[in-house]
DNA sequence: ATATTGTATATATACTTTATATACAATATA
DNA sequence: TATATTGTATATAAAGTATATATACAATAT
């Protein structure tokens, strides 16, 4: 599995790491099951501390893209696109949420709120 | 005006002024073309620096609250709701926007998004 | 001319984020 | 069982950001 980091990067570190595994796994590159490199041996090859490393599978983990054993190493979850779907929906109800808080705020109606969501929606290819 | 900040609270100096002040702009307290105190009169009486008081009335500006005149002061500005609602109009186009795009990524279709929006927006009572 | 107003620059301080070293705990396996 | 490998927890350093300041400058009023 290939994982570059760029040090001039204004993205940190574990975020470089967290996306570049995160989108492996989302194009199968890497399927469910199977392992990922153990932190500290990614550590070495990236030259960078375990802590880094262990930050990034944390995300991973926290996010239900892999999970990881003590004694084992880390591997990547049955990815159920459901699952994250379910996390997306979640994202977007929030969001629509506090759409419509504002909206209250200014007194417009589920109506026009309709007709701005299609337009859009339409509009937004 | 009666403004008062607290030293042990979280929020900043300048965001205490800034509320304060918005707050009392749209309740109306202080009316459009009003003054408000000098930069370095209010800093003298809550006893802080004139930069943070400026922070305060810049937000303010920014924001188009207030408009203020070197050698003249600061005042109210014309409280046109209109300015206020399109600004706020912007920030929930953007928010729909974002939520359409996370949308498109799983497949919600606009009906499905429609019938969210509705749920949601009826259950927010 | 002088005082009052807002503004710009350079700086100090506290807080948060990022990254680390090192010691610990659980599991695999020879 | 001994040893190596894996992930984890704690305490800490370094860099970056947010907050607040002093002080000097510029525009306006009187």
């Amino acid at each position: 599995m290939q994982i570059l980091i760029s040090n001039n990067s204004k993205e940190p570190i574990y975020e470089q790491i967290y996306a570049q595994i995160k989108k492996h796994i989302l194009t199968n590159e890497i399927q469910a099951g199977h392992s990922l490199p153990s932190m500290r041996q990614l550590a070495k090859d990236l030259d960078v501390s375990v802590i880094t490393t262990k930050r990034a599978y944390e995300e991973l983990e926290k996010n239900g893209f892999i999970y990881s054993v003590v004694g084992k190493g880390s591997f990547v979850s049955e990815q159920n696109n459901e699952m994250i779907k379910e996390r997306k929906m979640k994202v977007i109800e929030e969001q629509l949420f506090t759409a419509i808080q504002n909206s209250k705020e200014i007194g417009i109606s589920l109506t026009e709120l309709k007709e701005l969501l299609t337009l859009l929606y339409r509009e937004e290819a």
